[in-house]
DNA sequence: TATTTTTATTCTTGGAGAGTAATATAGTTT
DNA sequence: AAACTATATTACTCTCCAAGAATAAAAATA
């Protein structure tokens, strides 16, 4: 367990806030959850999240607005992939190591 | 860097969203950072935060239902202070160790 | 070029929740 | 017990934004 930074500047908590905002919506969620095994189309992410195509294309604009995926055209289709593995790691964080945390 | 997990169920989906949602809010925020260093009765985060005690004692609330910060009385003051050490950690995985990253 | 397919955009509506003022509660002091 | 102090609660307003329907745009195929 490495010794954890405990002080925060204004900046730093406005751009903590921002990214949990977009991680705080389950659709987006889902989306990047489709992503975090590889690149996916946006026909398959909306196969695979049950969610409404409109709905897939406004999330995912989002989160490429703010880093956290990248998009290539391909043809017809557009293939998002993550980028900011940040992401995945915080989410380990809160479902695997949630234990043993001391300091 | 170990091994990331990289599947989760929707309940994980659903209890990650919540996390995210609760702590997207800068005010929620920066009464987690004044107690980052430790416990603070609810005036003296009024102080550090320059919140209205009104927001304070509220955000103080949801924070405690999500069981992220406990609390004591003693005498007229309550006392707060963080429980759940894996906010901590996210912040520091954004903050600090937001660098290489891979798999 | 017309049609089809895939993705993006626009517009609207509804609900959630942050902030605030006012009031209530509970403990303390005189 | 009355006055005071610290914190909690209530009620209200206002803003934000997700979801969805409809439409547009862009690329492929016939």
């Amino acid at each position: 367990m490495a010794e954890l930074k405990k002080t925060f500047s204004d900046e730093e908590i406005e751009h903590l806030a921002s990214k949990f905002k977009i991680l705080s919506e389950p659709s987006r969620l889902k989306i990047l959850r489709s992503l975090f095994t590889g690149e996916k189309c946006v026909s398959e992410i909306i196969e695979i999240t049950g969610l409404l195509q409109a709905n897939v294309s406004k999330q995912l604009k989002i989160l490429q607005k703010h880093g956290i995926v990248d998009s290539r055209a391909q043809g017809l289709q557009r293939y998002y992939q993550l980028i900011d593995f940040t992401v995945l790691s915080i989410c380990n964080v809160l479902c695997v190591d949630s234990n043993h945390l001391q300091n």
